[in-house]
DNA sequence: GTCTATACACCGATAGAC
DNA sequence: GTCTATCGGTGTATAGAC
């Protein structure tokens, strides 16, 4: 299910890199762990030492600062949840060999969709340092990790969204007429994520993002416990209800 | 614009009482803007009262727990927020009432999705501390205030987007089959608030609200910054779709 | 690479004088 | 009702010994 390996490593590492590697690695743990028990913004270099049975300054020797541990977090946690939503929608039947006799099958689309949900139940508290409010005084660094992360993320649900359909047809949407200005600034994004998708698929896909991510967020954040057991039923039908009205809407 | 004041006063009130009044609100107001300028994971009882030129102590004699300040913040940021939705949807021109010539007249439920994302683009600090991570230490009191803001402003889009169709109509809407559980379940909810709807209204309504909350969430933490200074144009167009979409399937 | 010690901030909350 | 003083805790970060 992983992707591939980030660090291909041809060249093998000396003892002393190992070493560090490891430590850094066990380091990395620690915080996380402290974060699921604690919450993102009770995280500080302090706690993960004491959890660890060191003292704060060994750890200031594998990361120099506070937030160069919080930017490690939050790397890793945006590839935890593409890796969940990546590997939802693997693991799904294809779309074109469902069984025929299926009424109701279930579009990769909502597998995909219902993997990211599932991340974020599992995970509250590093959801919550991905798309809850900022850490007090961590500035994330510009073009950083979380840029990389949306467009990887992006891209999938990209492509689950509007398999199946040309770009003649994509471009073709029925979307209610785009200024000039923004079908410009949507087409000039940068190709490696959006900018291949003609605007009104981007606008579409941005309004499908939205919708999973609002109901998601309100659901772990707690603000929907009034419907009790029921969230992932609700859930499905509204994403099985969002892909079929998104897909009515291209020719 | 702002709904009847909440503290009708029928009784003269002592002079001693309003004083109290006088200063509780005066420490209200620099929380608030100490929230606004700091984020809300930084309020303290210490800094607030530094603001006002006090001592922390004089404090603890309006406020007897740093959570009832936060509480009454919450309370007021949530009633603002309903105020302002409410307003947009008040001032609006009447569905029925737009002029036959204009051919893409913007639905009130649309404006009222638009007060909701202006209110929270123009005091992001605050739409965090109601929608954000929960502060650190804080626990909402159970069915407290959250749970009434709620209901009042499921109240609102209840009203904008199922104006007009009949129980009947909505009881019939085209959602996939809900589940006995669920129908129940949702049948069953307090009925001054989602509990006089039909199940499938309920699920469709929920969905609605996600799918606007969600865009709000993701432009006001900053993960649709690409979009650029077009993010209004999406939203507007995202929510326009949402009810065309919801509409269709109400019979 | 890890330690002790330290500087310098922050916080919530309480006791008791006035 | 407001003050000073204080307790006991949190945190980031640095200096210097080993």
């Amino acid at each position: 299910m992983p992707a591939d390996d980030h660090a291909p490593a041809p060249a093998p590492l000396s003892l002393r890199e190992r070493r560090r590697r490891a430590a850094t690695q066990e380091i990395l743990d620690a915080a996380e762990s402290h974060i699921t028990e604690h919450g993102p913004h009770a995280l500080s270099l302090r706690a993960v030492a004491r959890s660890l049975g060191m003292t704060v300054q060994a750890l200031y020797h594998y990361f120099p600062s506070r937030d160069s541990l919080v930017t490690a977090l939050v790397t890793k946690a945006y590839d935890d949840l593409a890796d969940a939503v990546h590997g939802a929608a693997q693991d799904a039947v294809p779309d074109t060999a469902q069984a025929p006799d299926d009424q109701h099958p279930l579009p990769r689309m909502v597998i995909a969709a219902e993997g990211y949900r599932r991340w974020a139940i599992a995970h509250p508290e590093r959801f919550q340092l991905l798309y809850g409010s900022p850490l007090r005084s961590y500035e994330a660094p510009v073009e950083g990790p979380t840029t990389q992360a949306m467009r990887r993320m992006s891209a999938i649900f990209q492509r689950e969204l509007f398999e199946g359909f040309t770009t003649a047809q994509l471009t073709a949407a029925d979307v209610p007429e785009l200024s000039p200005g923004l079908r410009a600034h949507l087409e000039n994004l940068p190709p490696d994520g959006l900018g291949d998708l003609p605007p009104a698929a981007t606008a579409l896909l941005l309004s499908g993002w939205g919708h999973m991510h609002g109901l998601v967020v309100l659901e772990v954040f707690g603000h929907t416990s009034f419907v009790g057991e029921y969230q992932a039923e609700i859930f499905r039908t509204a994403m099985r209800n969002m892909l079929e009205d998104l897909r009515r809407r291209i020719p």
